[in-house]
RNA sequence: GGCGGCGUGGCCGAGUGGCUUAGGCAAGGGCCUGCAAAGCCCUGUACAGCGGUUCGAUUCCGCUCGCCGCCUCCA
């Protein structure tokens, strides 16, 4: 049984699923407004990793993360480009899932947009006017912060202590009777896409959306909610607010993961303007080592990410490559139970992965040293371990080369096996300068890409 | 100001009241190899500082210092 610290409880807490044999969780998903970054992309490979590492432990995991698609920062890119927001968003959407695609992040289960749910939020919001939780202001529907006891469980601290805190906001907002009260929904000036309300039109507040949708299709109680540490309050402290106000059940579990920070060891963030695109990262070096990265760092600490790091990961996935290419007859073998357990006892405390990578890393040190029959599981464990369970595939088999490549790959052997080394060396320095790994194997010269 | 986190060897990063091994990258030495590469083996006076508890603390407690996050859009 997995445990996993809940950001509620403050405490690493089992992870009972609401039904046995299944799971179903939620992850806050971008807005779908500019380019994805790394944090972006720390966010989708961890949790990534956590649902393949559910499903490789055999449970039926049902993974929901929403794509917003209206909120102000993609009316103001709109408004800057001149284009309608909905283009801009589906553009945004597009590139998105394009990217996870080369970060190898499996699809969520569903993808609900916010557009969509519109609806059942102006219903929600109604129903929280009439329980007396939100009221009108002038400019949109506020909920009331006060009207919920408990409220200020994820920021951990009293409302009395939040309010002391609050920023009083100049123009936006001013229809909130508390500055620490979170708009439901936004009047829309003329010029804004709305949808109709009982309000007047305008469009919801981002809090409300990920309430409606998880609850919609995971329903009550369901097992796991997550999303950066930066949401664990006000967003989700906001959308807790309303189910429980609402009278709902809201998720089992909170879990939050930790922040991607630049080499200063400072937040990456939009209002710093220090984020780093995802895409020149993605460009530059292999994804997998981006991957590997997200594993080497736990999921709750601030993860630093930079030229330096990635160059150092990028080694171990070529040692990892390696390994795959000389034991790739044992990628079909059964997997060695017993270190199979001892993977699963590292992830299980606590999501692990910087200690389960290290036992893996052990695990491969170990197959190369047995060497005999006893090795095979071993290295089937390493495959299962690193392909199915933490979604990081090694490549074994050499990719296309070309005929003239390996007539002169064969050339060299003949010089060899001549004892013509002079002859050896300088097709090997000829291959090497057209950008080709060189390695002597006992069946001869092996030939693959950098 | 309120709340929370972190400080481990050159770097990243686990872990534990003593039974001296995390792991990765880098470095040095060795083995293998015609030479390389790949691989294997070995090596490194680590646990921010100061007190306390203890037979014994890197691990527990307190204080100090430093760094970071949330309280504002953010993953």
């Amino acid at each position: 049984m997995l445990r996993l610290y809940d950001t509620a409880l403050e405490d690493v807490t089992p992870l009972e699923p609401r039904r046995a044999g299944e799971f179903s969780m939620y992850v806050c998903g971008p807005t779908v407004s500019g380019e994805p970054h790394l944090g972006h992309g720390r966010f989708t490979v961890v949790w990534d990793i956590f649902r393949r590492y559910l499903e490789w432990s055999g449970l039926d995991v049902r993974f929901v993360s929403n794509v917003t698609d209206i909120e102000d920062k993609i009316l103001a890119k709109a408004a800057a480009e001149r284009r309608p927001p909905a283009e801009v968003a589906a553009h945004y959407e597009k590139l998105w899932w394009h990217t996870m695609e080369r970060l190898g992040v499996a699809r969520p289960s569903e993808t609900p947009h916010a557009t969509a749910y519109v609806e059942h939020m102006v219903e929600l919001i109604g129903e929280l006017v009439e329980r007396g939780h939100a009221y009108v202001g002038g400019d949109g529907v506020y909920f009331s912060a006060e009207s919920l006891p408990g409220y200020g469980l994820l920021a951990h601290q009293s409302l009395e202590s939040l309010r002391a805190g609050a920023r009083v906001e100049a123009g936006e907002g001013a229809g909130k009777r508390a500055p620490v009260d979170f708009v439901l929904w936004k009047l829309a000036r003329p010029d804004e896409p709305s949808w109709p309300s009982p309000w007047g039109p305008g469009r919801p507040g981002w809090h409300t959306e990920c309430v409606v949708m998880s609850l919609d299709l995971l329903g009550e109680d369901f097992d796991l909610h997550t999303g950066g540490l930066d949401l664990a309050f006000p967003h989700h402290e906001n959308e807790r607010a309303q189910a429980l106000a609402a009278g709902r059940r809201f998720t089992r579990h909170w879990a939050h993961h930790g922040m991607v920070v630049d080499e200063g060891g400072e937040k990456m963030s939009k209002s710093l303007g220090n984020t780093l695109s995802l895409l020149e990262l993605l460009d530059t070096y292999d994804p997998r080592a981006f991957r590997l990265l997200v594993l080497r760092s736990n999921y709750r600490r601030p993860m630093t990410v930079g030229f330096e790091t990635m160059s150092a990961a990028m080694r171990t996935v070529e040692r990892l490559d390696s390994f795959a290419r000389e034991f790739a007859s044992a990628r079909a073998a059964d997997p060695d139970p017993a270190a199979l357990a001892r993977f699963r006892q590292r992830m299980d405390d606590d999501f692990d992965t910087p200690n389960a990578l290290g036992g893996a890393f052990e695990l491969l040190r170990e197959a190369r040293a047995v060497a005999d029959k006893d090795a095979v599981g071993l290295a089937a464990a390493v495959f299962d371990i690193f392909e199915r369970a933490l979604g990081l595939p090694l490549q074994g088999a050499p990719a296309d080369i070309p005929d003239e490549v390996l007539a002169r790959a064969a050339a060299r052997d003949q010089a060899r096996g001549a004892k013509d080394f002079g002859r050896a060396d300088a097709i090997r320095a000829e291959l090497q300068a057209d950008g080709w790994v060189v390695e002597d194997g006992p069946e001869g010269t092996t030939i693959r890409r950098p």
